[in-house]
RNA sequence: GGCCCCAUCGUCUAGUCAGGUCAAGGACGCCGCCCUCUCAAGGCGGAAACACGAGUUCGAAUCUCGUUGGGGCCA
């Protein structure tokens, strides 16, 4: 059975790259019917932190990876990975190694300098331990032979092995590395398929030696390219907003970003628009590129515009009403609230947008934009504003067709186009000269708010005729 | 510095493994037109790419080598 894993190190929110590999991870598990098991990787406790741990949940659930197993914590298996450095060691396939972190540092850029290979030199195998020394463990790379990594993206690779450098599997401070405890972790949890950032690509010939060394059976690897800012360097901060939970906030749908972040990199012929069911029943490892990609906000815009689009008006409604909160908006109604998307819903991008669309049905009194009432609320459009609640006044209730076509019927009797009636109307009732069709928007708005805001406009007209 | 990966429109990509149907297709963005009560949405159209150089071949985006560029790893 294919069982995948994700595994974060909790140094801080979920990372969109760390998003895009959890997801791989998710949707070739669930494409195989297999399992998705989660690891949190904290063995480095001075940066690891618990409210990263619960903050890299919270943002799987939201993008609604769900996993089998799990979480397991690497801070709780220590005596795992120490039993296991220790069968190497009383195998003579690891030893003790007593230079210190600076020396090596300095030596490595001594090599450097000197145009060499900043390979370990080995001094430390086989000696008698120096009084005063901490000792951290190396793993034995084999003198001689090569090791491939047939991998699943990237084809099969081969690395001399002298090439390799003996690596530390346990620190000096007792804290083993994570090519170490990744290793011990993923046979011992049974991971078939082991799908991570090309980053790793380099450590996994020293990983499968080390498989092989502890007698575990090799999974198969799947390294996905790294995604890069727009500088063509790899993904950071610098780059503006790169954790899922800043996305959540913007107001994009975890389905958006998941259809994003699969299809950089990913691809089905030409389909750009993928719903999770979809992408459970077309993804496979095979159709992942190779080459590295750019992350593109437009395209993630223009595609949880999309989502948004096709998404029925009563669950985006519960989703904006956060949003609506935000901005001081509550108890507004379900059914006015499902209108007021229903109009805006080919307008807004984002839930953020959406809510700042919508503002304007919602508040008591709507904020006149300067130009566009100095525009449209003047003496020329008085009589049109009159004739419209009048009209409003004799009616019962708002039926956008019917007051459609006699606001048509009357543009038509003046000999005047109906912008010259929508605009001021436009802007008595929404505070802009931008907004859904006019008609719908009364709609939403209902009978008596409608002529609440224009006989507002027109007291603002004759006042100002006054003054 | 060594090793490893990668290279099609500005960006994401199809095509590359099985060379000819590719004077290179789709999408985002951009530009224009149509629709239109404003703005969107929608419809139609446009500009825009095989990094470079050799080689193999009747024929190369596709195979080989090299160069260049980008990325990654080296507690």
């Amino acid at each position: 059975m294919v069982k995948t894993r994700f595994a974060p190190s909790p140094t801080g929110f979920l990372h969109i790259g760390g998003a895009r590999t959890a997801l791989f991870n998710w949707l070739f598990s669930r494409k195989n019917r297999g399992s998705f098991i989660l690891r949190i990787e904290d063995t480095d406790i001075q940066r690891s932190t618990e409210e990263a741990t619960k903050a890299i949940l919270e943002s799987l659930e939201w993008l609604g990876l769900n996993w089998d197993e799990g979480p397991y914590f690497q801070s709780r298996r220590m005596d795992i990975y120490r039993k296991h450095a220790q069968k190497l060691l009383d195998e003579g396939k690891a030893y003790f190694c007593y230079c210190t972190p600076e020396e090596l540092e300095e030596r490595r850029k001594k090599l450097l300098m000197e145009g060499k290979k900043p390979k370990y030199d080995r001094r430390c195998l086989g000696i008698k331990p120096p009084p005063g020394r901490k000792a951290a463990i190396r793993f034995l790379i084999p003198d001689e032979g090569e090791t491939e990594v047939n991998d699943i993206v990237k084809g099969s690779i081969r690395f001399r092995n002298d090439e390799l450098d003996d690596l530390i599997i346990v620190r000096s401070d007792g804290i083993p590395t994570y090519n170490f405890c990744a290793v011990v972790d993923d046979a011992l949890m049974g991971i078939t398929h082991v799908i991570r950032g090309d980053d790793h690509l380099n450590n996994t010939p020293k990983q499968i030696l080390i498989y092989k060394a502890l007698g575990y059976n090799i999974p198969l690897f799947a390294h996905v390219p790294l995604i890069l800012g727009l500088d063509r360097t790899r993904l950071s901060k610098r780059h503006g907003a790169t954790s899922v939970s800043a996305y959540r906030e913007m107001g994009y749908l975890p389905e958006a970003l998941v259809n994003f972040l699969v299809r950089l990199g990913w691809s089905c012929g030409d389909q750009e628009f993928f719903t999770v069911d979809e992408l459970i029943e077309k993804f496979t490892l095979e159709n992942v590129g190779k080459s590295q990609a750019i992350f593109n906000p437009e395209k993630l815009l223009w595609l949880n515009h999309e989502h948004m689009k096709r998404m029925d008006s009563d669950s985006l409604s519960r989703l904006l009403v956060p949003f609506l909160e935000k901005r001081g908006i509550r108890d507004a109604g379900r059914e006015k609230i499902i209108k007021a998307v229903n109009t805006l819903k080919s307008r807004a991008k984002t839930l953020q947008e959406l809510a700042d669309f919508a503002q304007f049905y919602f508040v008591k009194d709507v904020c006149l934009d300067k130009n566009a009432a100095e525009q449209y609320l003047v003496p020329e459009t008085l009589p049109y504003l009159i004739l419209i609640k009048e009209e409003l006044e004799r009616s019962e209730t708002i039926d956008p067709r019917t007051i459609e076509s006699r606001i048509r019927q009357l543009a038509k009797e003046k000999s005047i186009k109906l912008l010259e009636i929508a605009q001021p109307i436009r802007v008595a009732l929404t505070g802009g000269t931008v907004s859904p069709p006019i008609f719908d928007v009364m709609d939403v708005l209902g009978r008596d708010e409608c002529i609440r805001r224009i006989e507002r406009a027109i007291n603002l007209i004759k006042s100002k005729l006054e003054g």
